[in-house]
DNA sequence: GCTCTTAGTAAGTTTCCGTAACTAATCTAT
DNA sequence: ATAGATTAGTTACGGAAACTTACTAAGAGC
């Protein structure tokens, strides 16, 4: 490592250990949290403040002593945009470095019957709409959220069932009706960014993340990092074998966890529209009749593909997202009980089956965390912007 | 970070970008390969010459210019010992930090039938004789290979089924009997110290690492770091579940992947004695006339229980190590096929399938080898030691 | 009002790395 | 043979970052 590079780690080390600590903090309490000294957090803190990521705050009295300096992260001096493209509507949000929402557009569109390039033109309206509204402020980038594998090295969208998109470069379209931004735009698959969500919850936590929308998704997160793989689908376990030569999976596989929980596999179990809307498909379900073999099938066969990926993680917390997050209460005794029979992390002690923290649009919020995550990684330079 | 720890850091990394350029390799090479400037490189390689953990050649002209001058990991100047236990025979092996032998010495002894305090006795003695021979050369540590599950808090062993442990102090015990030696002692499960020897062949990769002994365990290594888990058993996969409600597993549980092809199951399934020694169990399966029964069934469900893997860490490649090693050959392509059939990232590009390099006791190897690794995390410390 | 305690600042020092220029040793071409 | 090109490694200097020490600021408790 460079001495250079020193500066930088240690500035984006305060910048996190602010946002770590979930409320203003005093300098000392940043040069204790991250091991350097005050005069060197001092330094470095002026220096956040001059480039408008750090704001003081008035000082308060904590006991005894000189009252403390709080700071916390800046509000309203930088917006940061994400983008959530879904088959029946778009969404845009702004968010501060503070994470305080700046702007809002959603528009209704159903985007599976028309052509991607559609999708463009209403999602660069969309930005464009929040861009205005956002007027001379300084942007860190634009993240957009597609349900979809995406390609990790040019950010194309491999294939989005719901969407009937099959490898389209929508980030370099959006680029190009944009018209060159000043920012840097990419795209990413929503599962993953809604755990950036979750993570705001748990910050430097480790657990598997299990979100049932269309298809049934995930992420691995160990340690605070978003588990990548070698293309970036790992914690993807949809596909998961849960019943060997089993039921028949939209991807043309047999036995897939898919085959079993997705809308349209529960929603004939269910014997409801096998398009019935995903909002509605948990209260239809409650009405159901055959409600407890439901809740059986969904809780035996993710709690097996949740006790097999613990079993290679080892990892002792799991999170329940997107449809699963209302009905966790009714599945988890289920998912525990099947959990517990068989993943050995629980001889060592108990598995917690959690609920997502639920936040509405948590890929539309983990999409504009996202792109708010360059500056906390090199503050200094995104304070160099432009010089 | 502090300021002092840049030093360190850069220390390392040098001692490591030697170790990791495989061969001898110049001040202008290293400085390259870890991008700090050639005055600085030949300011730390100077210090790591006089503490004794790097040596000179002599120079060598590579074509046109001044000639290099070779840098290699010192030989004989201190060594790290690996202890292995097993049902039958302790070894322990003595390396330096080139990796070179410096001293090996086994003893068969049936440890199962006998009490813990017994092997810590036999245990220690071979390293008494390790030491001795080793004279006053400077030891970095001793790592114990256990084959059973490692408590991560205080190195206890949990349960060590063929050698009937439950809750062994092991290293408390050992330590004791050596009479506070110098250096750490450290315990560790054999699965995951065998992996540290196959990632000298596969630098900074990421792999899934599957090893049949008695049981079947196994690795995950994500860019050349294992995973540790919560408990420290991160891709002890031989507990996955390959058929809902199927055979019964010496663990209690139904349908286990080690209910499939554990040392016992295979030995029933091919009509031989359950008993039968493992170096012999292969060449057995050979001329037993179930042969083709046999590998479709460690094939098959093998080829499940790695698909599941991969499918939740998206990984490429996969490494077949232990008993597995030998007969990789005939089980390749069953296990290919079923991974490629159930593997999400099998979309992306082919899975590799590996055999491991064949190093006779990767257990052994990887514990000395893991005994290293403080030097190597921080030359500075070690150089600095007794002063 | 005095002392104690904690927050934050100022000045000077140390440590470490980088830059630029140099020497060293070999190969190549004339 | 000898000069020039080329690459390895060293020396001397300068700058950047963080640390140490000592200070001031401001409130709490007696």
């Amino acid at each position: 490592m460079q001495s250079t590079h020193l500066r930088e780690h240690n500035l984006s080390a305060i910048l996190r250990a602010l946002a770590a600590a979930g409320g203003p903090i005093s300098r000392a309490g940043l040069a204790a949290a991250t091991g350097l000294t005050k005069p060197t957090v001092s330094k470095q803190v002026e220096e956040l403040i001059d480039g408008g990521l750090i704001a003081e705050g008035t000082p308060v009295s904590m006991g005894a002593g000189r009252p403390m300096v709080p700071l916390r992260l800046a509000e309203g001096t930088l917006a940061a945009i994400g983008l959530e493209v879904t088959a029946d509507h778009l969404s845009c949000l702004a968010l501060d470095l503070g994470g305080r929402v700046l702007v809002r557009r959603d528009s209704e569109a159903p985007l599976a019957q028309e052509e991607p390039s559609r999708a463009v033109e209403q999602g660069a309206a969309l930005v464009r709409e929040v861009l205005a509204e956002l007027g001379a402020l300084p942007v860190a980038g634009l993240v957009v959220a597609v349900p979809g594998r995406i390609a990790p090295d040019d950010g194309r969208v491999l294939s989005a069932p719901n969407l009937t998109w099959e490898n389209v470069p929508y980030v370099r379209e959006l680029v190009a009706v944009l018209e060159e931004p000043s920012f840097p735009v990419s795209a990413q698959n929503d599962n993953r960014l809604s755990v950036l969500t979750e993570l705001d919850a748990r910050p430097g936590g480790s657990f598997l993340y299990v979100r049932g929308s269309t298809g049934v998704g995930g992420a691995v997160v160990l340690g605070g990092e978003v588990l990548d793989g070698a293309h970036g689908w790992a914690g993807e376990f949809g596909h998961t074998v849960v019943v060997p030569d089993g039921e028949l999976c939209r991807c043309g596989r047999r036995g897939c966890l898919e085959a079993y929980i997705s809308r349209h596999s529960l929603a004939q179990r269910a014997g409801l529209d096998p398009d019935v809307r995903l909002e509605d498909l948990v209260d239809r379900l409650a009405a159901s009749r055959d409600r407890a073999e439901v809740i059986g099938v969904i809780g035996r066969s993710l709690g097996l593909a949740v006790a097999n990926a613990l079993n290679v993680l080892d990892l002792e917390t799991v999170v329940l997202s997107g449809y699963l997050a209302p009905i966790a209460e009714e599945i988890t005794p289920v998912v525990r009980e099947t959990v517990q029979r068989h993943a050995l992390a629980a001889e060592a002690g108990p598995i917690a089956i959690d609920r997502a923290d639920s936040l509405a649009d948590p890929a539309l919020h983990g999409a504009a965390r996202a792109a708010l995550a360059p500056v906390f990684a090199d503050p200094g330079a995104w304070m160099a912007r432009g010089r």
